[in-house]
DNA sequence: ACAACATTTAGTCAAAAAACTAACTGAAAC
DNA sequence: GTTTCAGTTAGTTTTTTGACTAAATGTTGT
């Protein structure tokens, strides 16, 4: 949960999940989009992959990297339902403004 | 929108307004809830409101904090409508969900 | 075997984050 | 009006983060 949080703290790294939402794209492909050093996206591309929001699969002398986008679901409507966004789950007495439980 | 991304990444952060969620609470009540020295819990407010997500009140000598839930909603959810969950917002066959630059 | 290519690893550096203590500000109480 | 209380500001320190260059790894093509 904190390494999903981590992860999205930082603009490139949304983008690169933005960009894999479309496609499956290889280390160069994303690279391209971006104006950093190849070795600051693979650093980028680790922390998304250490927080299991995509995983890599290597493809002859690519690297192909695929969103995980029922990680990414889970977490963030996991925590939205905290706040008693889309279900309930932590407000249950009866002063919050949502999860009207009566 | 990266001003929410970088206050959520903290979990004392998501602690304090899961706290809020509850019920507005002053200062010192939430720092009693956890270990820190209270100006580092000051620190922490002072990013969830330079964030949006969460307003200050003075009452006497005490400030009171509350959550905006429907700031946290809007950044959560519309991040997550990005992404298709809930709605769409540019995944499909089109050849491009952000920059039209048509 | 070797050259070319794609990506990662190693090592460095500067800037940002998260914590602390000490000192300050403002409001109440005495 | 001074003490006390709640909270923030200032200043310091340590750790983490995000960037870079240079070098290593592994794969394909010659």
């Amino acid at each position: 949960m904190s390494t999903v949080f981590k992860a999205l703290a930082d603009p490139t790294r949304r983008r690169v999940l933005e960009l894999l939402r479309r496609r499956p794209m290889t280390a160069g492909e994303l690279a391209d989009e971006f104006s950093f050093a190849k070795p600051t996206m693979s650093a980028h591309f680790a922390v998304l992959k250490a927080a299991d929001l995509v995983e890599s699969q290597k493809d002859g002398k690519q690297v192909i990297y695929r969103l995980k986008l029922s990680v990414l679901e889970d977490a963030l409507l996991g925590f939205a339902r905290t706040f008693g966004m889309g279900g309930d789950a932590g407000a249950p007495g009866g002063s919050g403004p949502k999860t009207p439980s009566a």
